[in-house]
DNA sequence: CTGTTAGCGCGTTCAT
DNA sequence: ATGAACGCGCTAACAG
């Protein structure tokens, strides 16, 4: 590997002087930096970030820490935060938690030993709070995304979860449904507990009667093993007309459930969920969804971090948060009963 | 930032008593491994991977290049890499190229900077050689993805992109087709010259003859103008009954372009492609594709470059080249024709 | 079994 | 405008 010595030595200065041509900083004369800059590229030169973060105390490093990127709407977070860190010359690592609180901390501490310059969450839930406590220890600053950790204040990037559900019962009722269930995330998840709030007033201002056994509480992520799914299923009488997911992989579950039990979807049930598909949505629009904007999730909880990062010295700065509209998208998961 | 020094210090020995404690070197008296343990406890400690790789010349970091993490092809392979370079004890940097070899350009800067230990790639191109050749002159190990570039030998995970083409085509002329389209990728990509081929083949094995108006080579990548695509299926005549589409992002774009334009698909026009669509598939699959183990390609890609990191020094082990089957999943998306 | 020395590649500080 | 010395946090090599 060629270092500043090497071409130091060759240029006939210091490494000092050819530190200075690569920043930029302090003054030096147009012919060594020309001279220097000449044997860099002869010796092809490339700069050395770990030395360069070792001595800076900062890496340029990113992390992403989502439950999983398979699931569309966090590819797209991905992606959006990838853009922004680009843009602010950060470098980008991401993991998946899997909903596991046991991964997550693995990954809390590979980002703690990284020395990540800051963190992008997705928390697996409430039981997160200890590891988000462990980056505040450090300080290493975080933003939540799409769940907030009670105990924790901290900036964050949220969707409209409340009025989603709202809006997806609405929707439900407007077309005739009137016994209508939910399938859940974890009620150990923010954003799940104000979809179930959302969808108990929406109930209620439509003058239907909350039932326990319409609501199912299970995990967000893709599981081998339909069975809770079909339990449910069964234990519903009489079985509702519609369905709401608490988000996309649950819909894709339950509608599987279905279509194996022999149901139609959306002739005998309709669904509706959060969150999109992905790019198959644009040409064979099925499920009516909230779509989240799960692009700006990522973009403006990355540009919110780099705020915090860069005015880190400012103490008490108020957190931030920033919730995203819940717009829904009408199509063909619903069908209307007179 | 507690050091390994401060450690020492509280725990009565020296720096480097720790340092062995910490990666299990050396022989240490079970008294002083358990002292230091609880001082590490005591105090917090977490390791500095980058004042580590600093000294061990190797960063534990790997570097996922691909063009789009939103594709739903890549996100898999992203998830694949993910899984087996955490399992190998690596961390994954990502970004995407848009299919521009500029961009892919900076990357390649970006990567040497940070001294990964190694690159999947899955290059823009056959103009990706100048940057293979300077990831190679660095001595920087990477796997290739989904695209080989002449001139440059290397580890390699392909699909099957001839047969799969073939697949493609007498599934189609099985159900009639005789007027087949072909709407593909750059022929400066391999995997779209092999579908090229592939198609070419199975069009003469059919005894169908080639007519270039039905063929548009254009980019993989999405694009805001249709307008390209839409000459093109003007330009036909007669029409095609049925279009192979290289990959899902022409697939979708194709489809977007035949609806804006009155046609239905596949009652007027068929269509097929390679690389499936994400999760939407399990619901409602209505694209009939070849699906590639995108998830695959990421795994094993890792564990070849891994391989390949680690018997660094072993000179002149030959390149190895994984292709993956091409497997059709037969859907809605092809009418039959009498 | 444990400590000392040196250096990984770079930037800050203080001279000159 | 340029350089020398030092340290960022850690480990390899050697010494004891």
């Amino acid at each position: 590997m060629v270092t500043i010595y090497d071409i130091a030595a060759k240029a006939g200065v210091s490494a000092m002087t050819v530190s200075r041509v690569i920043n930029n900083t302090g003054k030096i004369s147009d012919k060594t930096r020309n001279k220097v800059r000449r044997v860099m590229e002869e010796l092809n030169y490339v700069p050395n970030h770990m030395a360069r973060s070792l001595v800076l105390q900062q890496s340029n490093v990113l992390f992403l820490l989502i439950t999983d990127i398979t699931n569309p709407f966090y590819t797209t977070v991905a992606r959006g935060a990838e853009d922004a860190a680009r843009k602010h010359g950060y470098r980008l690592l991401f993991g998946n938690s899997d909903e596991s609180v046991e991964k997550e901390k693995d990954y809390i501490d590979t980002i703690l030993a990284t020395r990540a310059d800051g963190v992008l969450v997705a928390p697996t839930g409430d039981l997160s709070l200890p590891h988000l406590e462990t980056l505040r220890r450090h300080r290493v600053p975080f933003v939540l995304l799409d769940r907030e950790v009670p105990g924790m204040d901290s900036d964050v990037v949220l969707g409209d979860s409340k009025e989603g559900a709202r809006k997806l019962v609405d929707h439900l009722t407007s077309c005739g449904h009137r016994r209508i269930a939910l399938i859940n995330g974890s009620p150990l998840i923010s954003s799940a507990r104000l979809r179930l709030e959302g969808y108990r007033e929406a109930l209620k201002l439509n003058d239907i009667p909350f039932d326990q056994n319409y609501v199912l509480e299970t995990a967000f992520e893709p599981r081998s093993d339909l069975s809770e799914i079909e339990s449910w299923l069964d234990r519903m009488s009489p079985p509702p007309t519609a369905i709401v997911a608490g988000n996309n992989v649950l819909a894709v579950e339950v509608i599987r459930t279905l279509h194996a039990r022999g149901f139609r979807v959306p002739e005998q049930v309709s669904v509706v969920c959060f969150d999109d598909l992905g790019p198959y949505s644009e040409i064979d629009p099925f499920l009516t969804v909230i779509a989240q904007q799960a692009y700006q999730f990522g973009y403006l909880g990355t540009q919110m971090l780099v705020d915090r990062i860069q005015e880190r010295d400012v103490t008490g700065l108020p957190w931030k948060k920033i919730v995203l509209p819940a717009d829904m998208i009408v199509r063909r998961s619903v069908s209307t009963i007179k």
